[in-house]
DNA sequence: GCGCACATCTGAACGTCGTCAAGATGCATC
DNA sequence: GATGCATCTTGACGACGTTCAGATGTGCGC
């Protein structure tokens, strides 16, 4: 009831605090990167005081986990618009892992709110793994059309787990400076991105078949 | 010359403390977790003031630094453990993969930290990759002997990459609560492990070929 | 054997952080 | 137009990383 769609506006006197405060973290966490991003310093941001975000959030890890939200469903756009963009399914679960890491290395402190939001608690972050329309069972999905068999529930559920790892890792790891003259004779970061994957078997089932 | 063999006494008037700082900030992380993590606890638990460690490490960084050193250290031999029990080449890339993504789940912690600290400069961790005798290039040589061709560098390199991405992914999300039943389901935790690897190409290929 | 230089440690302080309680402020409803 | 409640501010507390002046012990040259 907080945030409803009649929340747009600015309904309370102040405005809507709990959207500004997150939109605040999200271009702190862009300009000075995550070590910047105190409560203290997006309330200044937002110009209220440090302790204003405590009447909309829990504390400070309740705030990081409206940023991570927000994140999870940027990434989702991107998956879409790879899926929209009329991809042979057999490419398919490449190229979504393309976009995956990519996400992650154009948004790296975003990316890394996002999975320390979810390791602090043990536990998937919700967006991917909760709801009917998630990023895992999209995933699952696209495993499905690629050619892998839908009876084999715990192999299909191995192999998205391999997927979402397989990305994850490389998305963490592609920054490394170490690789830049690896990327440069491969001719880019994608092209790179396409090497490594091509050798983690779930990516490159498609093109083998 | 501060750390020498000749060093292992305590040849300063109150002991060699870098060295029991670093020990006592591994005791810190794994009772505590890496939240209590502070440099303050760290001397506290040391029994010195909070000012010591300054004269050891340039910062607080610098000392996570070291424990960090310690963690890849104890990898290792994990690893060599491994490679030292006879297993068939053919497995042993994966059998690496296990003992690797054990010994995060083992030391959750301590993996963290060993991370985090080469997050933040944008490079490995140079006990991964700068020496001669780097886990990096023994997971080459694993992939060597298991059949990969080493003419083709690039590939290589491309093969190792994945490799590392996808035990590192494995290892950070191995630990969400959402795949106990899974894991139930295949009989433990290593057999999850193993699940997932087989479907990630690098560590399957032993098994095909 | 002694004093000196230096490495090592302490104590106190500064600014920042997360968080909380008490009070001020303005919107919405009757 | 007064009441009630959500919202925001002020001020405070303890913990943190870091610095600096000064105390303390250790090993070296004489």
């Amino acid at each position: 009831m907080r945030e409803s769609a009649a929340a747009e506006t600015r309904p309370y006197h102040h405005g809507d605090l709990r959207r500004a405060l997150v939109e605040a973290a999200c271009r702190l966490l862009e300009t000075e990167g995550p070590g910047a991003l105190s409560l203290r310093a997006v309330a200044r941001e937002a110009g209220v005081s440090p302790a204003a975000p405590y009447h909309h959030f829990k504390d400070k890890s309740e705030l990081l986990d409206a940023v991570a939200h927000e994140g999870w469903e940027k990434l989702d756009a991107a998956f879409e618009a790879v899926r929209r963009s009329g991809i042979a399914p057999g490419h398919l679960v490449r190229e979504l892992g393309v976009a995956y890491v990519c996400f992650a290395r154009e948004h790296p402190a975003l990316y890394r709110v996002m999975y320390d939001c979810s390791r602090d608690k043990a536990d998937m972050p919700a967006h991917v793994h909760e709801n009917e329309e998630s990023a895992y069972r999209r995933v699952k999905e696209t495993l499905i059309s690629a050619g892998a068999d839908p009876a084999d529930e715990v192999g299909l559920e191995l192999a998205t787990i391999a997927c979402w790892c397989a990305g994850h890792g490389l998305a963490e790891m592609a920054s490394f400076k170490q690789f830049e003259p690896l990327k440069e004779a491969l001719g880019g970061e994608e092209a790179f991105l396409r090497g490594v994957l091509e050798h983690l078997g779930v990516f490159a089932r498609g093109l083998q078949r």
